[in-house]
RNA sequence: GCGGUCGUAGCUCAAUUGGAUAGAGCCGUAGCCUUCGAAGCUAUUGGUUGGGGGUUCGAGUCCCUCCGACCGCGCCA
């Protein structure tokens, strides 16, 4: 296929340059050149050898592609043009290689890209909120990208296992029950003070109501001792639970829903500590206990241990991290756009645990939501939040899950929910959707026997530029996955699946599919039908639907 | 004040991690349906990559310095 091509040029081209210029020969990269008319591949072998060979680049690049046409003639059955432009060597891959990789392509189906199982363990976690309200947008991007990746990676053969932490311990779950418990003091007295502290969201006084509901007055005269644990308990369930529903409908499965409480009750919290103060990275200052952090690149050392004893957050993450780290080959964490300033702390804390360069931190950035130009509040403070739900409600799983991650993920997101509904060929969603649903459409129209034997047909046929194209396109996909997976960048799948539609689109306008010639309409057939499967596939990684009709 | 992220076409974003003449979509303009789904296709307008300097064969990308936006800087979580 593509690969095996582009490592017999390679080494072609290492044995040329060992012969002509007795010098080791660098390992030989391929590109796609941006323009078309450079080619396939192209590779900047040329430039790197420049300077030991004491020749400009495209003396050197010139002198290797004219001994390769001589010396290696077998090459040209794999590359139909081999040109040196000023330096760089193109590659124009020849259709009989286009036609092999389509026959690859039919011949792995659905499993195509996909990697065997590596042995090697990832653990993600995203999304993780308080457990004092709903989910928002921001919680909706940062769970987009984090099961993306996590489908991207299982693809690729990683052993992923998916978690959320829940915040459940400290002070604001003591905020959440005396903010639900003013409710339910409100629904007989109106006039009964809100806490300044409390969470102002009308979610609360439902909960207040069930409370009422289920236990009547009983908590009215009662001592704060008596019934603070009850209601922050009770919101604290009610709240993961509403958080776990909406997780579930957004197509987001987790392994694990990691209470924080829990982590303090097992003794976890306590080992974390003792971990550090084993390897000496602890020091007790103002009765307090602090982690050196400042060894490992934070600006600021950091406490543990309160003066009163009690462990801090961050002490919390000391366990939690180390339980990750001990175990997983590749701990990544997606967190929102004002924990950057966490990044240094979590680093250092794997380095000083002893697993330096294993935890990988991405920062989802925040998300700004437009309806047509106006941008849509968002306080919390003032109690103006938009769910993530009413987003759903709004415009739907398909189109939320696309576009949350179709910017880099590092990159802020403008998200128009009045265009993603309005106009729906201004939806890119939509338009890779109905690629998919077009080739549906196609192939209810071929004849059953078409179709069968499309996949075992001769691709000899396909020699049009478009059909060249969208071959090319597909042969990609094993590449983009792999590189979504290893670089963390969920938003080259949304892209791909754009070029992959449009490829489709272009090569369906030039190229008649039901053609009368029976070898072309068959070897056309065979391409929907790879495009149809690489379009779904990419679309499932991405958590959308590939519709057969819209 | 210190630190982080970012600044690319009118708008939303890319750019294979230092490669060729910086690319797509939307918007605008002009075309293409007696033929498989026009939610499509074709052509075209649009740029000093925030400004300036540096590193080298080569910079949107790396270094320095200004300008601007957002965010972080707690023994909160």
């Amino acid at each position: 296929m593509i690969d095996d091509a582009l490592r017999r040029f390679g080494e072609a081209a290492a044995d040329v340059v060992t012969t002509s210029y007795g010098i080791p020969p660098p390992p030989v990269l391929f590109a796609a050149p941006r323009r078309p008319e450079f080619g396939d591949f192209a590779t900047t072998l040329a430039f790197s050898l420049a300077k030991d060979a004491r020749r400009p680049p495209a003396e050197v690049a010139a002198a290797i592609v004219a001994q390769l046409t001589r010396d290696h003639r077998s090459l040209h059955e794999l590359f139909s043009d081999i040109t040196a432009v000023g330096g760089f060597i193109n590659l124009r891959v020849a259709p009989r290689v286009w036609h092999a990789s389509l026959a690859h392509i039919l011949h792995e189906g659905e499993h195509f890209g996909e990697s065997p199982r590596k042995g090697i363990r990832v653990s993600l976690e995203f999304g993780s909120a308080n457990p004092t309200g709903p989910l928002v947008v921001v919680q909706g991007r940062s769970m987009s990208i984090g099961a993306t990746l996590a489908n991207a990676l299982r693809f690729c053969g990683y052993d992923v296992f998916v978690e959320w932490i829940i915040n459940d311990a400290g002070g604001q779950l003591d905020a959440l029950g005396r903010s639900i418990y003013a409710r339910y003091r409100q629904l007989a007295d109106p006039s009964y003070p809100f806490p300044d502290d409390g969470y102002p969201g009308d979610y609360l006084i439902d909960l207040a109501r069930e409370v009422r509901e289920r236990d009547g007055d009983r908590w009215m005269e009662a001592a704060e001792s008596a019934w603070l644990p009850q209601f922050a308990k009770f919101g604290r369930d009610a709240l993961v639970a509403d958080q776990q529903r909406t997780a579930l409908r957004f197509g987001v499965a987790y392994d694990r829903w990691q209470s924080e409480a829990e982590l303090h009750a097992t003794g976890a919290v306590g080992e974390g500590v003792e971990r550090l103060r084993q390897l000496g990275l602890t020091y007790e200052a103002d009765d307090a206990l602090f982690f050196r952090a400042t060894q490992f690149g934070d600006d600021k050392d950091r406490v543990l241990l309160r003066r009163d004893g009690r462990p801090t957050y961050f002490c919390m993450d000391v366990a939690y991290h180390y339980q990750k780290l001990k175990v997983n080959d590749r701990v990544v964490d997606i967190l929102g756009p004002d924990h950057h300033g966490y990044i240094e702390r979590l680093k250092g804390l794997a380095a000083a645990l002893g697993y330096p360069g294993r935890l990988e931190i991405a920062i989802a950035q925040q998300v700004a939501l437009m309806r047509g130009d106006q941008q849509v509040a968002l306080s919390k403070r003032a109690g103006e939040i938009v769910t993530l739900d009413e987003i759903l409600d709004e415009v739907g799983v398909d189109a939320a899950r696309f576009f949350f991650i179709m910017p880099a993920v590092e990159s802020p997101l403008v998200f128009d929910l009045g265009l993603a509904v309005e106009k729906a060929n201004e939806n890119p969603v939509y338009y890779v959707q109905y690629g998919h649903a077009r080739i549906a459409s196609v192939l209810r129209r071929a004849s059953a026997d078409d179709v069968g034997s499309a996949s075992g047909a001769s691709l000899e046929p396909l020699t049009a530029a478009t059909e060249l194209a969208l071959m090319r396109r597909l042969s990609e996909f094993p590449a983009v996955v792999a590189g979504v997976a290893n670089d963390l960048a969920p938003h080259r799948l949304a892209r791909y699946a754009r070029d992959v539609a449009s490829d489709f689109h272009q090569f369906y306008t030039e190229c008649k599919i039901l053609t009368d010639d029976v070898p072309v309409r068959r070897a056309r057939l065979a391409l929907s039908l790879a495009t149809k499967s690489v379009l779904a596939r990419t679309l499932g990684l991405i958590g959308v639907t590939a519709p057969e009709s819209m």
